[in-house]
DNA sequence: AGAAGCGGATAGCGGCACTATCCGCTATCC
DNA sequence: GGATAGCGGATAGTGCCGCTATCCGCTTCT
């Protein structure tokens, strides 16, 4: 196959295809002459996982390389790329150190302890968390932390549902790249249907239908 | 309260401030001269929003705009909020035609009649549930729609415990941007418990310690 | 032979979230 | 009452990101 029909097959532009070689997340096609080269099926599933990934992810060209790196490298363990592609659901960003961070940082490593999870505190997850936390709290929302642990049962169950699922795929060639298909775009998932589900619980609350008006902007 | 102050207060650079109320986000302060203005706790408030909703729900400047601008019309009903709030968590793009987008899109319909969700497909969570399973279809992971219920029921624990916070804070006031905050917010407080329970997941299972080694890179 | 396509390289674009600079004015300190 | 710091308002520029456009000389198809 060669980079035309790459691009047809994928909806993604020769342009495109050649800037993602660029950046490392494809690799190039083989060569057969000097200035021709080929592509095969597995160009076309990367392809696919990268626009996966960057379409519905939502997740960075550079932090796609590093995901993908860790995914082609026999030697890395799983674990290590789990931790790749979770490090790049994180938000990055700098963490204040004010009262309300110290206070969620305690709830954050309470909770962990609470639920005997086998993590610390320096998991960027447990992070992110401290800081939506703290966010809530300067917005006046600490009370939140009532429903923490409403969220994290659901949580565990989502994990629980993920790890069978991957699980269940005992071909391990092919688990590195559930985990990461999981975790990402699993979060797609499950957020897309946390809205679904509010809109209904509103409804039972409110009595509104369900019914979206399109916003005419 | 200058405007050196409330920058010093929150965080956020004086420019970063002007720049904000150039863009509708925050509203300007009371003049005390023609050209001297002040600020109250309502404008420091209405910043801790904004960079919430900036920094932890990864929301655009633009689509922050549309969300305060309905929270501070008084017309606006409760599920219109919502619904300005939800569709900025949407990933927008395209959407393929594709077998798998229409094999999506009859297993979304069939979740949300057997759910009995009162909503319809043309929400947009819909379909960017639509579009999450389309593209795991496409990368051979079709088979994750059988844990899609419990994805579902997780989604719905989680959606009643959001609607339990909000109507807790009887106080209508506060109860739009309550709606919005554990709408945004809680998604990035539902994603990091995930990841979190990921790693004790598969430190259960597959026995390494959970502690994150950080990248080299 | 001619046209279409290719690989590879470099430069440019549009969107976004700021950031820098400048202006004339004002509040404040001494 | 004069210096100085800060102010509101406006305009232009920056850095990053995900492409996109263009050009080159070469190959493949017809």
């Amino acid at each position: 196959m060669r980079i035309g029909e790459l691009s047809r097959n994928t909806g993604v532009s020769v342009p495109t295809i050649k800037y993602y070689v660029r950046e490392g997340l494809l690799p190039p096609g083989e060569l057969t002459s000097p200035n021709q080269a080929t592509y095969g099926e597995a160009h076309e599933r990367r392809l696919q996982l990268i626009r996966a990934l960057l379409d519905v992810g939502g997740m960075k060209v550079a932090e796609i390389a590093d995901v993908l790196a860790a995914l082609d490298d026999p030697e890395r363990p799983l674990h290590k790329v789990l931790g790749a592609a979770a490090d790049h659901l994180s938000n990055g960003g700098v963490e204040h150190d004010d009262a309300e961070s110290a206070a969620a940082r305690a709830v954050v490593a309470d909770l962990i302890s609470r639920r005997g999870w086998r993590t610390n505190e320096s998991n960027p997850a447990a992070t992110d968390l401290s800081k939506a936390l703290a966010a809530m709290d300067r917005l006046g929302h600490g009370a939140f932390v009532e429903v923490l642990d409403d969220y994290a049962d659901a949580a565990e169950q989502v994990a629980e549902a993920d790890l069978r699922y991957v699980d269940r795929r005992v071909a391990v060639e092919g688990m590195m790249e559930a985990v990461v298909v999981g975790t990402v775009l699993g979060e797609a998932v499950f957020n897309a249907l946390r809205r679904l589900a509010h809109v209904d619980a509103s409804a039972q609350l409110y009595g509104t239908d369900g019914s979206q008006e399109r916003k005419t902007s």
